[in-house]
DNA sequence: GCTCATTGGTACGTACTAGAACAAATTTTC
DNA sequence: GAAAATTTGTTCTAGTACGTACCAATGAGC
């Protein structure tokens, strides 16, 4: 037989960060919908929430959501009539997305009620534990990022 | 005008998980998709290598992949030949997922190839600080896992 | 033996995802 | 100012992802 792989030292971290996203989906996702949602909408609305709207060139950024995917999610909200879409009036090319009244109001229901949501998970962390998981978080991103470029 | 949301203090922490978990599927899938694989096959194949195989239950649970999405999964990998379903002979509730010799050489070809193209970006961070950051997610996912159960 | 709840897997519908090809508008370059 | 390159958004394809409903096989209690 062929022998044992010698198990990468980064394996259990590795897993752990998919592990802890995963449980965050489950967790959000789970309360989103119960208000409605999905989980890329709530994205959308809550990011274009006490704003004048954006492009959907920025809106992606935002939302890390690539705009291949967006068009169908904008697809979906406005045909509830969560937000119009609006031709830019200084560049033809772009799509200028914002709330509808309705979605403002759905916005100032939603939004809150989801942080604290959250607040209930996040609170069993101190302070410092949360800077120090921000920290090691950042570090392992930009290696993923600078390893992807090279 | 409405006044502004009190910012939540763990929002930052949240967003940078979110964001380091999207740019490692990023740098992994685009790896894996030069091997041929997507993400979810590569899971697959990776945990049935030098096993002698295991039920949809299992594998579902090891991989995170949820039993409905496995057997799209699962029939994907059947028709290119590099896994097989059999069925148990004690449970006859139970199919028994194993990979063929064609799935056998592939998991030799592309495993040890992909921990070593991981290994590239985690070498950038310390012993120590993987193993910080190992158990600040390992806190946060069962402060997740807690809380969804409540 | 016989219900009856449980388990393991599949089928279905809706939604999300990346990536590639595309068209239209704009900017750059000469 | 016209050709070339870039930007922006939509469309298309293939592959997840999850929840619900469903079915057959199992096992517990009686």
């Amino acid at each position: 037989m062929s022998a044992e792989f010698q198990k990468p030292a980064y394996l259990p971290t590795l897993r752990a960060l998919v592990r802890c996203n995963q449980a965050f989906e489950r967790f959000s996702s789970a309360h989103v919908r119960k208000l409605g949602l999905t989980a890329a909408q709530f994205d959308v609305v809550a990011t274009l929430g006490n704003t004048p709207g954006m492009s959907c060139k920025d809106l992606g950024e935002k939302t890390l959501i690539t705009k291949g995917t967006l068009t169908g999610v904008l697809d979906r909200l406005e045909a509830t009539g969560t937000l119009k879409r609006r031709a830019d009036k200084h560049d033809a090319r772009r799509v200028h997305v914002s709330l509808t009244a309705k979605g403002s109001e759905l916005f100032d229901r939603v939004f809150p009620a989801h942080l604290t949501h959250c607040e209930t998970a996040f609170a069993q962390l101190s302070l410092s534990e949360l800077t120090r998981l921000h920290d090691g978080l950042q570090r392992l991103r930009s290696a993923f990022e600078s390893e992807s470029r090279a």
